[in-house]
Order: structure tokens, then sequence, then C-alpha cells
DNA sequence: TCAATTTGACCCCT
DNA sequence: AGGGGTCAAATTGA
């Protein structure tokens, strides 16, 4: 616990450090390169203690951890059913509180696939959700019948904007695919935020921008347990994801990962395209406890704000 | 043929 | 009572 204050403490001093270094690098004759290190290192810092905050429950606890899925097996339908024999198998209904995971994917050019996260997905079924434009999407790690993988995940398109989707998260991947994430998780650029619609067959495995929202407050370890959140972005290069922090106040700016999507199952989200849909307010309640730092789990991208907007440059 | 998706129905919870 | 989550048969696709 101790150590990860420090490291939390460390992490955000060296990030408020390495930003002040970046305001003496603004100048046009500083080297871009040096920039984009520095930026890289004020990424890296945030990242890590947010990581920090939430891998430890402890830390920043809100939400029950603990969920359905994870804490008992399913239970049978009362017998009187007309379910017949038929397992009506219900977990227990799920409740917002539960998801240890918000993802919000940013692109366009992702339409196909808005968010590989390294996992293999089974789809299980999809609702219209009320108030929602389109329908939320359910998904089951892939490996459950298999390995007993309980992950589940959510995942809907924003009605303000389309080319946001949402992605919740929920239980623990007990299977052995956490690899595939770490290792597919990169970067993406700027402009796979922007509407691409076009070119997205193609390169959305590679243009795929995801904004992680830990809104869940469990643990993200729960989905990215070895996830070292990338910070070399472009878009965050091209942003002014610094300038935000220092503007906005990092507790209000976000917490963002982009990464792209990894080869695991490129084709698993088509639907997901189509069918998804976004509760808007779904995002909003994170109960984060009395922590100052609370808010850093609603951090997040708006997607109306334009990282090339000067303005946040001002 | 098998795996993944679709879709309607069912059940739980608020 | 209705919304949301899940099941599983039917369908689709590789």
């Amino acid at each position: 616990m101790d150590w990860e204050l420090n490291t939390l403490l460390n992490e955000l001093t060296q990030g408020r450090d390495v930003t002040n270094q970046l305001l003496n690098h603004l100048h046009p004759s500083s080297s871009p390169q040096t920039r984009q290190l520095l930026l890289d290192k004020i990424l890296r810092s945030y990242e890590k203690a947010l990581s920090i905050l939430n891998w430890n429950g402890s830390v920043v606890e809100a939400k029950p951890a603990v969920t359905a899925f994870e804490s008992s097996p399913c239970d049978i339908s009362s017998p009187g059913s007309e379910v017949s024999d038929k397992k009506r198998v219900f977990k227990k209904r799920k409740t917002s509180s539960g998801w240890t995971e918000q993802v919000r994917v940013f692109s366009g050019a992702s339409l196909d696939n808005p968010l590989d996260d390294g996992y293999c997905w089974r789809k299980y079924g999809q609702k219209a959700i009320l108030g929602s434009n389109f329908p939320r999407g359910y998904y089951r790690c892939t490996h459950r019948p298999s390995q007993g993988c309980l992950a589940t995940k959510q995942v809907q398109r924003s009605d303000n904007d389309p080319t946001i989707f949402e992605v919740k998260y929920r239980g623990r991947h007990t299977c052995n695919q956490a690899s595939h994430f770490a290792a597919t998780f990169i970067p993406v650029s700027a402009e796979s935020k922007e509407k691409g619609n076009d070119s997205r067959k193609r390169q959305h495995l590679l243009e795929s921008g995801l904004e992680v929202k830990t809104e869940g407050l469990d643990n993200r370890q729960d989905i990215f347990p070895w996830f070292p959140f990338p910070v070399e972005s472009e878009q965050v290069r091209n942003s002014s994801f610094v300038e935000a922090i220092m503007e906005n106040n990092i507790m209000e700016t976000s917490e963002s990962n982009y990464f792209s999507m990894s080869p695991c199952h490129m084709g698993s989200f088509e639907s997901d395209l189509t069918d998804i849909n976004s509760d808007p307010t779904s995002v909003t309640n994170s109960p984060i406890g009395d922590l100052d730092i609370s808010s850093l789990d609603k951090l997040e991208f708006d997607p109306s704000l334009s990282f090339d907007n000067p303005e946040f440059f001002t």
C-alpha cells in the first residue's frame, strides 16, 4: 500500500516535472523528438499512476468489486417456469455497479472493429436499450466453456457520436489470452479518431482508438492485467493532452489510452458496429470514494474536443 | 461440419 | 410493470 502510494506520488510528481520540462521545449526551435519524448514520459507517468489507482481496489474503491459472475455460479430459474427442463440459468442481474471497466472507443476508422482488446469474445445477446438509438451487444469470453473464463463485456455505440463505442467490462479473464492483449495494444494515430469510415476495412486494426475509462474502478487488472498503457499515441502527441491536463487539471481531463486492435479476431466486432449503442449516462457514474484522485477515473477525452484545437494550448 | 452470430423469449431486479 | 441481462434454438458463414 505504502509502496503504491509512493509510486503514485512519484509518477504524478514526475508527470508534473516533465510537463514543466515540456513547457520549456514548446519553442518552435525545440526538437519535436524532445517534445515527443517528454510527452511520452508524461503520459507514461500518468498512465502508471492511473494503473496503480485502478489496480488497487483499496485505493480507489467505489463500486462493488465482486460481480455475480465472479461470486457465484448460475442460479437456476424457478422450476415452474415454462422454460421446462431447459436451463433458464440466470446470473444475478447486473447493475452498472458491477462493471469493472468502461472503455470508450473512438474510431470512425474502426467501425468494423471498434474494440478488439486482445481477447476473443463471443456475442451472446443484443438488446435495445431504452433511450438509446443503438442496441447494446453482450459478449463473453470465447474461452468460457473451455477455460471457464467469466469475463464479459457490453458494447454500445454512442448516440451522440456514432464513432464512439462504449465498452463495459465485467469479470476477470481467467483464460490465457492476456499476452495477446499486451502484445497487440499499440498506439494509434490521431486520424483514427476522426471519421475514417472508409479505410476502416483495411486499417481498423491499426487505426482504432480506445479510450479506457476506469469508471468501474474495480481492478483494471481484471481486464488489462498486464497492459502497460501505451503512451506513444500519435493522437496524444498531436493533441494537447498535456495542455488539457494543465488547463483543466488532470482530474477533469481524462485518462485516455489509445491503442490499436489486436489481431485476435478481427471480425468479431462487426456486429458491434451496427448494433452498438451507447448510454451516455452510463459513463458518468464513477463513485470513486472520497479521494481527490477519484476524478481520475472519470477522465475521458471528450470526443468533441479536438486535440488539434489550438485552444487547448492557450 | 462446426463455430459464431442472430434473435426472440425468459427471468431478475428496480 | 418494464428494462436489462441471459439463454438457446435457428441461422449464417467459413
